[in-house]
DNA sequence: TGAATAGTGTCTTTCAGACAATATGCC
DNA sequence: GGCATATTGTCTGAAAGACACTATTCA
């Protein structure tokens, strides 16, 4: 008996019975000095009423990544923004109608860029801060914490905080960043530094003015692909 | 319309179409000073004759990392190791059978631990350096180079080598495993350093003995649980 | 000129990397 | 004594962290 890939039971891929498969997509961005993500309520049992993580059954020809952008753009309206898997969820006990495993994604979007109000099918979804959520859906708070975790490693050492801010940025509001995802402050000399010998950004040529003070030089991002530094 | 988690299309769960769900488990080894994998030979179209990962199609009521250590131990006989899940690959064509998502999990033994002759189901398994791998059956290789940047990744801040050695090692085994997962010669004494400092490992009272020169002070691992450091 | 944020440099400590001599056991 | 691997410390450069003052704009 050779059970190797698909083998044994491949023969027979029609006949058995097959788990459903989900995305699951954690949209992080930041307001309000907190880290939140969209959630939505739900309008069906089961957890009725309980606030859930947007996400959708693919279909049988469906790529996973696909329907996790398309998940993330009827929720958001947004398309090009970056998307990373997660994690594979497939407890069998999950979903009390039966089984579905979920592949979650997170993705990370400058707040200002997204009216919810607008998007799509954004009807009853809402940004919700990650700090002391209630119980969600399903695993659903499991779920949020471990992108929580892989977000906060990530921005150590990748330029993955380019996709929280607009375009064009203040030092400050970068550094605003960083402190709000690790949880400290951070020394404005010593951050400069670090972010000047990363070599990420740059300075524009144009100024942010607000207030009774000196205005801001403001930077971009010399790449908007994900870099990965040591 | 509300198009919430499983919600839509989740009224109907029985009636969709659904992808196959299989694990795939790279079951990585080091032996002869080199990365090695447990592939097995297909025989069965497609790809026969050609090198697999090691994988079953899950059933309904399996979880995940289950049907991951039944591939493990049926390959390979062992049961307690450290499994991690790596990625699910999901393109739609990645089977010409039809939709088969695979999520992969890898897996790090020691070496000398396994007797693929004598495992439950290890026909046609063997260890092969990841090395210059020819073309693998599907999207294998993909997989094969996912795993082994994750185990790369991985070895510099946690203590995952453990996995891959004895109870009871030299220090000199220790520092060959870097060097063979980073592909790169380590200087002895910084090595130690860094080892010592990370106080990861405790001398035993054990020597090992071989060849006509100073024995070796044989060391274990404090924790056999995954460490993350910094 | 007062208020508020922007912007900058030094010192110290820590960590990584280059580098070589001595120790021990077996034959 | 010869051989083979084990074991150990110093120096240097780079990066991280502590720390405080000046610059600029606007009201």
């Amino acid at each position: 008996m050779y059970t190797t890939i698909p083998e044994t039971k491949a023969r027979n891929l029609k006949e058995i019975e097959k788990p459903a498969v989900s995305v699951t997509v954690l949209i992080f961005s930041i307001n309000k000095g907190k880290l939140e993500i969209v959630l939505v309520k739900r309008v069906r049992t089961p957890f009725m009423d309980f606030l859930s993580i947007p996400g959708d059954i693919i279909s049988i020809d469906q790529d996973l990544e696909d329907a996790a952008r398309k998940v993330l753009s009827d929720k958001t309206g947004i398309h090009d923004v970056y998307l990373e898997q997660l994690y594979t969820f497939g407890d069998p006990r999950r979903d009390p109608r039966g089984r579905v495993l979920t592949v979650a994604y997170f993705a990370l979007l400058p707040h200002n860029s997204v009216d919810l109000s607008k998007a799509p099918d954004a009807l009853h979804a809402s940004f919700v801060s990650v700090d002391g959520l209630p119980k969600l859906a399903f695993d659903h708070n499991q779920i949020v914490d471990y992108g929580v975790e892989r977000v906060k490693g990530k921005i150590e050492y990748s330029n993955i905080a380019h996709g929280l801010l607009p375009e064009k940025f203040r030092l400050s509001e970068l550094q605003k960043i960083y402190e709000i995802i690790l949880g400290k402050n951070l020394d404005k000399r010593n951050f400069r530094k670090k972010i000047a010998a990363l070599n990420l950004v740059e300075p524009t040529k144009e100024v942010y003015r607000e207030g009774n003070h000196r205005p801001a030089t403001l930077y971009k991002f010399k790449s908007k692909d994900l870099v990965i530094y040591d």
